[in-house]
DNA sequence: ATTTGATTCAGGAAAAATCCCCATCAATTA
DNA sequence: TAATTGATGGGGATTTTTCCTGAATCAAAT
């Protein structure tokens, strides 16, 4: 019986460590390595020629999260079988990875058994989805293709500061320009991301990662 | 040489495993069980007898989380030996986890060598301080004694309708009150938690987990 | 050379949020 | 009984946010 590769992408040493002592149990399974961050991997993946024949990729990390990560993956291995391993199960970043050549998307509170499951599935079938991801896959139809938002330089540098206690007036003052021109970037993303008020602004920004608390 | 028990108390049952699995691996130490909230430890303490030597305390939880764990456990086994196992170094929630009465605190980044030392500490010396937990401490030396910020049932719900795009006008209607009385608690909230607009609200419920996104 | 897009800003007005001072009523406490 | 506290709400003013319409500048592209 083959012995299949495993790399652990997860900032969370501890965790990171411990899941390969659980994965080096499982009989046809070996972990290669496991590296702290998006960045790490790139260059273990372009020095190593041998590719492992699965990734395990954490979202949150510093440096290159997830998401880059799996951008960079579709992009220069887009053969690699890749399980996302995530804490949370936010419906837009899934549909996103599954859309860039995720096989899995697993929450970290799974059941080990069926994480043993997943991997074998991947490496068998291609492919493993939970319940909780199908259910998602089947609620994204029917809302249909979303298409993707994308913020400018200057926008996401206003919309940091809009997370915080600042007029919008002293925004202003902060990135040199006038007050009007903040009042067009807040009205530019108010439609883009489908908002109606300031609050609103933070909300999007937090659960997208684009700010952080 | 005895070996000492271990309980893990982790919603993430992948990692709660795993991590079952590294602790088995040091000679000295034997993982009891593991537990999904601290409403089930509370259970499993109060039925079972022997109290285990170590307990790792995840923070975030559903049911019943780290803080009211580490509370109950203050008031109901204060001599018990916990070590928390935090994803965030929150200075708040490091303070106060110790002041209830925790032997180390521990980030789940940190490195596996590291983390059987703190084991290892808390059985032999009571106690297990990362630098990173100790330069929190000596910080909030200086800024002494910050009183608890208690907030009441009706400010609760006011401060997690605050983190929608309701109006205040749209919240009074929702909490069947006059906008002049939510005006109240607004004010009496910017007060309370010490800030001067709306999103300040925002921000110190999510920071403070009291509304999640 | 004209169009396009990105960035910058204005005027004016309505709505919402913020601030300060005060009032009533019931329950609790000194 | 008197004082206090907690929950409720009002008047009135200022500041900030939100909304709508329009437009100048500059660089890149067609």
């Amino acid at each position: 019986m083959k012995t299949y590769s495993v790399v652990i992408v997860d900032d969370h040493s501890l965790f990171a460590q411990s899941l390969q002592g659980l994965i080096n149990t499982f009989k046809n399974f070996q972990v290669l390595y496991h590296v702290k961050n998006g960045k790490e991997l790139v260059q273990k993946l372009e020095t190593n020629s041998n590719a492992p024949d699965v990734i395990l990729l954490d979202i949150n990390m510093p440096v290159m999260n997830g998401i880059e990560t799996m951008e960079w993956i579709k992009a220069n291995r887009p053969d690699q079988k890749v399980i996302v391993l995530s804490m949370d199960d936010d419906e837009e970043t899934i549909i996103r990875m599954l859309r860039n050549g995720a096989r899995g998307y697993l929450l970290k509170d799974i059941d080990p058994g069926i994480f043993k499951e997943a991997l074998t599935d991947v490496i068998n079938k291609g492919f493993f989805y939970s319940d909780r991801v199908s259910r998602t896959l089947l609620g994204s139809l029917n809302k249909g293709e979303k298409e993707e938002i994308k913020l400018k330089e200057r926008e996401m540098e206003f919309l940091r500061f809009a997370c915080t206690e600042m007029t919008y007036k002293e925004i202003a003052a902060k990135m040199f320009l006038s007050p009007k021109t903040i009042d067009g970037y807040r009205e530019t993303l108010f439609e883009k991301l489908q908002v109606r008020s300031r609050i609103g602004l933070v909300l999007y920004a937090i659960k997208n990662q684009l700010f952080k608390p």
